[in-house]
DNA sequence: ATCGGTTATCGTCGATAGGCGATAAAGCAT
DNA sequence: ATGCTTTATCGCCTATCGACGATAACCGAT
């Protein structure tokens, strides 16, 4: 059951599922650590996350948990390799949240 | 004094400047009521602080703290006229994070 | 089977975010 | 001066963030 409020007046559900996306893109964006890396990402197309670690001045876990954010926006891929993971950006998601930007 | 750490040893100040200049506006961003907000302000170009309130369900006091974090960034300008506040879009920096994010 | 290297997760902590009602502040009108 | 309207700020509360160390989980090699 989903009732109309206010809010969406102005909005189809359309538009309210592309703000959210949006707004949760852009808060997983929302952390200077996290630009660094994408860059990072950029450069190097894809590394195992302890090249990333040594990047930065943070201890493993806490790159690991900004890696973990990253990923369920969908902004990288996390690909399992043997004992390792392999980390790449995800163009497509990428493109859509340029998409997306530049239609505000 | 400045000391050159791990963590900049790929990146000029000037990259870590607008790192945290993005990050800052991407975070102001992070929520799906601002997205609103901003798309509100793009449709009347611009308006009272009161109008933006009849279209969110919230407390007239949670949409003024949504307001301030966006006029924080710059995404937003508030001219006070008499007793309110019209509330217009900063169309410059919204050009600025554009170009910011499609240089990812 | 155990060890070494790599990454994810857990638990904890202080700080920040996000919501609200209540209240202050400011300008206009009476 | 008193009110009325509009907006900003304060105080409070809960939830989430961001950092860390410790530990678990996983795999390959010995």
């Amino acid at each position: 059951m989903k009732s109309a409020s206010l809010a969406t007046e102005y909005h189809s559900d359309r538009q309210a599922d592309d703000d959210h996306e949006l707004a949760s893109t852009c808060k997983a964006l929302g952390h200077p650590v996290r630009i660094r890396i994408l860059q990072f990402l950029k450069r190097v197309d894809r590394c195992i996350c302890g090249e990333i670690v040594e990047t930065l001045p943070l201890a493993q876990s806490t790159v690991s948990q900004h890696l973990k954010i990253l990923k369920e926006v969908g902004l990288v891929i996390g690909e399992i390799e043997g004992p390792r993971t392999c980390y790449c950006l995800d163009k497509e998601k990428l493109t859509r949240l340029k998409k997306l930007i530049a239609g505000l």
